[in-house]
DNA sequence: AATATAAGATATAACGATATATCTTATGTC
DNA sequence: GACATAAGATATATCGTTATATCTTATATT
């Protein structure tokens, strides 16, 4: 009645000792039918729930995984922890989460508090200028660790995209369909993750003689896409088609262009980046570079429990593709030198 | 060098016994300034980090906070979240978040792995058709706890939205403007929070002679928003204006409408709730019933810190209003009889 | 019958911390 | 000088588990 029931609880009720009570709840140790059926039926009707802070302090598994990530209210990055989630459910680990905000400080916090409770792994989004000491405090630590995105370390795993193969592909589409001023919008911050993909970009501009092409910046929402859409074709009035860093900003843009009296896909061509669901239902849907989120959750899980299982393992590096999904935001540049 | 320093280790570096290290770092009992700078010291070469499962087991507190979430894709909920984890994390906890995606069974799992693990307090929304069973494993293991949202038991804190207070508010707005013919548009489920939102709404028709008015239901995505917005209008082609269960199908909403060459706020009105970060970079902006959301987390976490600080307290129940924001989605009905 | 083996249980120690009681010293009071 | 008090440290027990070693008793082997 008094406190919550323990082994020694269920031990006495059914008058057995505290370890053959553990050793029948976890199935190990020789047990007989008689005492095995007592000990359940005790367990059963005291209500008794493991412990599993003590659990894991004596036997130093601990089957609670931490996903630390940059930015909970990105519906993307929402959907990449169900896919994590789903598969460590599974496995019988409880996956917890928290959210940086991308601020290292609230991280550096978070982190510590992570390693005072002692999790079993951890997922993890690096915030926007880490510090080495973040690093260093986990690498004391010993803690079974997966990057996720944002790849800073080459001694640790990591699971990705490979962004710069998919804006250098978004490139080639609007190629393609015959553009020859194309600019990249979106993006403040210089991660890897950004870098990769104006690399692809740029790479692909270079190699088909059009130059170093134009990089234009924008907060990752929706007003600010707007407004630096519109700013971008004030300075630069021949652009025909812009890559856009993420699908946030690059529905910004098609908005822009629409306050503008144009129409995205017909007078300005746009791609976008991760195919968010407000992607399909946009007015006009959007062209973007596909990852399937959930898919990428499942690797990521993958990736950690294998590391967990072999902490020797080599260092492993996955990297996801995207799909280019061509919807109605680029068609070919409408002819301006009246050829019609 | 082999295992992670304990207080153990920490002690004979600095050459005085365990508990005297205990005490030094969390500044109780009576030390001398000597020997707690010769601790400090110990513990800042050897890296000392404190085990919380151990010290949770014996002194019995537990900072860990879990935050239950029916849908964490939803940015609104992102940013409840965001509103709690600020205030607690300045106590000193640890807020964990997890997502039951509306799922009562895994919602189930989740929460016995909650209680396996101790936590120390729990803010709950409790996914649609909870069985009591899984109220009676929260109160036979006295966590201290707040419901959010959903509110679904008398003898449990909670935090909540002024739901009906809130949809009379929208339906009144519509009505000063001249409207007559309103429709409920949005939610599947029958929620407490659906419920209560429709009674406010059809409250207010009642009150005005306008009978029951119509409720329709769409799932709640832009694209299911869009979808039910056509199918009323095809059964209820008099409807001039329509109050929303949300956000998200309110634009949805008025996507329909701008497909069907209409537009928000002269052809059709409509009203969301929520006020998401969408509803101000739409075109047309939604007008919408907003709640803040960072301001309800801050609630949230103040409610849970006084149960924690005071489990005999009588129970809570604290509910916040929504504000009418008027944008440009609502205005005065078309003259339909040739008056002007 | 003596011994080996296995089955089925228990005793004990340990995980890393905190709480409580106890033990030295030093200091002050009369 | 005797005694009380306080300062500053330590010894010990404990939280709820699990791991390891140990102890009975029954059964099989020779």
């Amino acid at each position: 009645m008094s406190g919550k029931p323990t082994l020694g609880t269920v031990a006495k009720e059914a008058g057995v000792s505290i370890p053959t009570v553990s050793q029948v709840l976890r199935g190990t140790g020789r047990i007989s039918e008689k005492t095995r059926d007592r000990v359940l039926k005790a367990a059963k009707t005291l209500h008794y729930v493991p412990d599993q802070k003590a659990a894991a302090m004596r036997s130093g598994e601990n089957r609670e995984i931490g996903f630390v990530i940059n930015q909970l209210s990105n519906p993307f990055n929402a959907e990449v922890v169900s896919g994590v989630v789903d598969l460590l459910e599974a496995e019988g680990y409880l996956v917890s989460i928290l959210d940086t905000r991308d601020d290292a400080e609230r991280q550096g916090r978070q982190l510590e508090a992570f390693i005072r409770h002692g999790r079993g792994g951890l997922i993890w989004v690096p915030a926007i200028e880490t510090p080495d000491e973040t690093f260093n405090l986990l690498a004391a630590h010993h803690v079974p660790l997966v990057t996720f995105l944002r790849n800073l370390r080459t001694d640790i795993d990591h699971v990705g995209i490979r962004n710069a193969e998919a804006t250098a592909t978004a490139t080639r589409h609007l190629m393609a369909l015959g553009h020859r001023e194309i600019a990249y919008l979106g993006g403040t911050d210089m991660t890897l993750v950004r870098k990769d993909r104006i690399a692809g970009y740029q790479k692909t501009m270079a190699e088909n003689g059009l130059g170093q092409g134009v990089i234009w910046e924008s907060e990752d929402n929706k007003s600010a896409g707007l407004e630096a859409m519109l700013a971008l074709r004030r300075a630069h009035p021949g652009i025909t088609a812009v890559v856009c860093n993420g699908d946030v900003v690059a529905l910004g843009a098609c908005l822009a262009l629409q306050r503008a009296g144009l129409v995205p896909g017909v007078d300005v061509s746009v791609t976008g980046f991760d195919d968010i669901q407000d992607a399909t239902v946009a007015t006009p849907p959007l062209t973007t570079m596909a990852v399937s989120p959930h898919k990428l959750g499942g690797k990521l899980a993958q990736v950690l429990l294998d590391r967990i299982r072999d902490p020797d393992m080599p260092v492993i590096v996955s990297e996801i593709s995207a799909e280019l999904v061509v919807r109605e935001t680029t068609g070919a540049p409408i002819a301006q030198f009246g050829h019609l």
